[in-house]
DNA sequence: CCCGATCTTGGACGGTTGTCAAGATTTTCC
DNA sequence: GGAAAATCTTGACAACCGTCCAAGATCGGG
């Protein structure tokens, strides 16, 4: 580890981080690919130009490895989201804008997406990863009740339902178009986009 | 293994699927405890009378018992559904009965519950999983759908949703009031109550 | 150019895993 | 009651895991 006692030039610090990220990337790619239950440190090292021992030397453990991935998911993952709600001008705009934009963000990166209900499964079991699932189904959440308002400004209406449930509808949606998108449907999409634009208005009655 | 060439007393087999069925729901306690991941044949056994090797005498592999328990599961699932639709003579009342029997379903099985869940998501790594997955995604469809036909039934509509987006949508409830019950949320049961009995009726328009 | 700090390697460690087979024990049947 | 078939235990196996560490490679500032 570098020398926290006295840093003198910040690229010392740069560096460091530029390679933990470098390395967290990679195991990103190999637990979206393989999952939790079956990604070892080794793996992931194989999928680096690096041994398996530098990753201890970044990371205290596989644990922190692990939640510094999810938190860079995070990021990345609500960055995709944003624009979503940005250029609709009417309710039935929005509607079909929330239906693509889902669509579209699934078949972006589906093997990401299905880490993510993989690792919240886990956080069910592994309280270490259970603060972070938190902060991500929050911040998704949100992501949804911003939708869900700007529909509301543009009706005059107000929604009938709380954010959580809300959320939890269009989760469960998106859950079910992955796991048919990833069984080879090729209706998942479609499905999503339609029953996406159909689901905003039911939540204003 | 009982020699399968010739059966003679029915009480053989019987009793072979007897002990099977008692490891089975053994490692199926063992499994809601633990969740997948971190589930060992050793420490199955260590929750049964009996010693590790023993299971490999009943069952082929790890997947192989796996496999059989979530099949019991589900067999277990499907009948603690039934009669939810029974007793409901009016739409308002139907409403309530869905929402008071998936809170009842919930609190009377949480562990196995969130087994269910991780076991759906490592079918999307496994493939060894995910025809049985698929199977018992099917049977919860059909009885979401059940649900929905009695709901129309009542009030003389039809649906405006397919059968898969409504399961989609009560799943998506359901998995967030799972999550936040066991979290110790005190209101996840009450919202699952609530927002059950509200989605309904949105079906319909 | 050289020395110390930083980075990286590769092997070793104890522990756990799934699987298997040989032997001990129990049950069944004639 | 004794042989045969079944049930069950025990110990071993190779492979893998996360972690750690000593030693080598690399780099940057003097």
């Amino acid at each position: 580890m570098p020398s926290s006692a006295a840093v003198r030039s910040r690229s010392r610090v740069d560096k460091f981080e530029d390679r933990r990220r470098e390395l967290a990337d990679a195991a990103l790619l190999t637990l979206a690919e393989l999952g939790y239950a079956r990604t070892s440190l080794r793996t992931i090292a194989d999928n680096t130009a690096f041994s398996h021992g530098l990753l201890h030397y970044y990371f205290a453990d596989k644990i922190d490895l692990i939640t510094y991935c999810v938190r860079r998911y995070k990021d990345a993952c609500v960055q995709r989201y944003e624009g979503l709600v940005a250029a609709a001008s009417t309710p039935d705009e929005l509607a079909a804008a929330c239906g693509d934009g889902l669509a579209a963000t699934l078949v972006d990166a589906p093997l990401v997406h299905r880490l993510w209900y993989d690792l919240r499964s886990q956080s069910l079991f592994e309280g270490a990863f259970r603060d972070d699932v938190a902060e991500i189904d929050g911040r998704l959440q949100d992501m949804v009740w911003r939708l869900v308002r700007a529909y509301a400004d543009l009706t005059g209406t107000e929604p009938t339902c709380s954010p959580s449930a809300a959320y939890a509808m269009f989760d469960g949606l998106f859950q079910q178009a992955l796991q048919r998108h990833l069984a080879g449907s090729d209706t998942a999409l479609d499905d999503l986009r339609r029953n996406s634009r159909d689901l905003l208005p039911r939540l204003f009655v």
